[in-house]
DNA sequence: GCCGATTTGTCCGTATGTATC
DNA sequence: CGATACATACGGACAAATCGG
């Protein structure tokens, strides 16, 4: 949707870095190269630029110039960097996606439960618990809770379907950020009964707290994933050598 | 030692919201109010914004104001966010660390470690195995790979050490981007040997890959965490919504 | 080693657009 | 509708790091 200037650099870089136009370690155009070329003003590169450099793409390097960093290849990854959901996530790896639900119900936040999410006591709530399926094979165990005064009018069928796509598209509601904890956890007697766990007693477990983009917290999710199948990725800069931004 | 403008606003405001000068769900000032009582301009308050927006601390709404949405976690996490070293987060959680030197070789990479590390065959590397304690209990096990060329001297001492300390203090690397992946791996002889897993049959693993700011790969690590002690955190925002920068 | 050219890093002021109230 | 607040974009200035002659 982005039509924004920097958004089409942002694009445009990125594409060329994952077709290799420019070469791993490579140096791009210099910024004033690429203020003519899209004929913007250096702010507006250099804010591509900052996006990319978050992305792992690109490093800067004061004095020098913008080296190439990207190494194309990088195995099919469940999890990567921003929001996403399992229906996409799917699609990207391209993989067939299957949702089962097993269980559908409300209930009301007690302390032990504001505890656990954040959502404070006596918040109306939906707790849904859904098993995924790749490829036909189940993988993931999601343990959702969503708050009713932000998304109402849940179902059993939406549920099994993409939830985030009834959030953005027909609630017109907007995610913003993600918080997101990840641990390694002990099976429990559900993970034992609907996913083939092998010899393995424990699962990979990513908790996260969403906002939307007025701030409220709308859901907590604990999404528990059978071990050999996950993977999660991610980019870190050191705190804090000059940067973009 | 960063001495910008916008890095004091940065920290200003972090130490305000994390403690509770605004409270969770409050309105921060307005990006008018701030500029005028840090008398910088605009852009420079919005950069600070940013890096709060990145970290999870605040989110901007367009329109009507940037909200505090950061809640202090009680939990002593080993992961947060930037890069960090095991020395370094042993401070951050208040514990006493110790490392034990279990291997210190150099090697040659060969096909097999080219496809496993990034390193390029033929690359002259040290190869180093080695203990973490976190208050006198053995957690970490890590194997740790470095560009000879861009390290040299290095000694077990300095790996009983902090090697991060070596590298940016005595040889003036700056360490800038780390892309990391996460998995559960089945425990292996070596884990067994020097780390007390009780029944668990499985570690967290964290692999990466650091740069230095000549975006030279310089190291190649695999971390190997006892499931209960691991804990890795993160904040994620959807793409794109309009953000700063 | 010095100097000037190039390149990235920080900061400023301003203008305009869009969303909210 | 106007006022406020955030979002995007421009252009300019100077600092700091690097490189070549």
């Amino acid at each position: 949707m982005p039509k924004a200037k920097y958004d089409h650099i942002y694009r445009d870089l990125k594409e060329k870095i994952e077709s290799e136009v420019y070469a791993y370690q490579e140096m791009l155009p210099s910024e004033n190269t690429l203020v003519t070329e899209y004929s913007c003003s250096r702010n507006t590169v250099r804010r591509a630029l900052a996006e990319l450099t978050a992305d792992g793409y690109v490093q800067p390097m004061h004095g020098k110039g913008v080296r190439n960093i990207f190494q194309p290849v990088e195995q099919t990854s469940f999890t990567v960097g921003g929001i996403e959901s399992f229906k996409e996530s799917a699609i990207r790896n391209n993989r067939t996606a299957f949702t089962k639900v097993l269980l559908f119900t409300e209930l009301t936040a007690d302390e032990k439960i504001e505890k656990k999410t954040g959502f404070k006591k006596g918040s109306e709530l939906y707790y849904i618990q859904r098993l995924r399926s790749l490829n036909g094979k189940p993988l993931i165990l999601d343990h959702n809770y969503f708050l009713k005064e932000v998304i109402p009018g849940l179902t059993p069928g939406i549920a099994s379907q993409s939830i985030y796509d009834y959030l953005e598209n027909d609630l017109g509601i907007t995610i913003t950020t993600s918080k997101r904890t990840l641990t390694v956890e002990r099976v429990t007697q559900i993970d034992e009964k609907y996913i083939d766990l092998q010899d393995y007693n424990c699962m990979a477990v990513i908790t996260s707290q969403t906002f939307d983009d007025n701030g409220i917290q709308f859901e907590y999710t604990q999404s528990r994933h059978r071990p050999d199948y996950f993977r999660f990725q991610d980019v870190a800069t050191r705190r804090r050598p000059p940067q973009y931004l």
